[in-house]
DNA sequence: AGCAATTTTGTAATCATTACAATATTATTA
DNA sequence: TAATAATATTGTAATGATTACAAAATTGCT
């Protein structure tokens, strides 16, 4: 990696609770615990990624209940799906502006940063753009060796 | 729309053949037709629009041979698959650097113009990088009146 | 024409996601 | 606090786009 690449969030997760019930969502047990996953896994999850991990401290916990926990969150806008074109979507608490990475040999996810001020799709002039993804295709730094 | 949305393409049609064979394509009457089709819409076709519009001309076509060529076609490089997050993937026979613009009002995709200038993924610096999508969501101009 | 390679086709399987109704939990009211 | 209403969670079944696969058709070559 890079020393430009994107720098992880700064969420407070002892809040999680009130940033959940700021953004109109009630903090459920297993509300918490998804969004707080999301925030300490960098990785772009799956379904089944936060599912298996949240199994065991949540014994009942419901594959359903995380797809509908992250529909949730992506419609009240405290997450993100990728636009990957991967069998699973892969959900992302980071909601600001930065561009995603896959590399095509070890499937890893990576954020890069982008400076707004030098990207702006021309030709919109009025469109009103609610949501902007940019994602790069090929193969990582480490793969390449 | 606006005078700097992305012009059209420009092959031509007669050549169809010929572009396919020299990337490697043999330009079945099927994989001609599918190719044609692609670059005649403009509007970032389904399977099932293609397969729904092409039954008329090809009786015998199956579904599993439009699922088949567009396959082969982004495999060789002559189309994109849309990262859309669409249930339905989405073709493009405009294989340079452009954006996507998708209507949630009216489900349109507009194509716009991306100057790679204006556009650095910022800290990718040893990564290859061999395919970029651009995409963005929202209401278009049509819609917002 | 005869034979081999490739392509197309139809059907069945896959599998991520959603629909739905029952159950459990939480909030509100009396 | 007990009763009641609202909301959340769960398990199972359905959905639907895509793929797997093998048979049939077509094509290219001798
Ligand atoms: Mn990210
Ligand atoms: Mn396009
Ligand atoms: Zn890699
Ligand atoms: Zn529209």
């Amino acid at each position: 990696m890079n020393a430009e690449v994107k720098n992880e969030m700064n969420i407070d997760v002892k809040n999680i609770g009130d940033f959940l019930k700021s953004h109109g969502i009630r903090p459920s047990y297993p509300r918490v615990k998804i969004y707080e996953y999301l925030i300490r896994h960098k990785n772009h999850p799956t379904v089944d990624m936060i599912y298996n991990s949240l199994a065991d401290v949540i014994p009942s916990l419901s594959k359903t209940t995380v797809y509908n926990t992250l529909n949730m969150f992506v419609d009240k806008n405290v997450a993100i799906v990728l636009e990957m074109n991967d069998s699973e979507a892969r959900y992302d608490a980071d909601v600001s502006l930065h561009g995603h990475f896959r590399c095509v040999k070890c499937g890893s996810i990576y954020d890069f940063n982008l400076d707004s001020s030098d990207f702006r799709p021309r030709g919109l002039d009025n469109f009103l753009v609610s949501e902007v993804q940019v994602t790069c295709k090929g193969i990582c730094a480490g793969c390449r060796t």
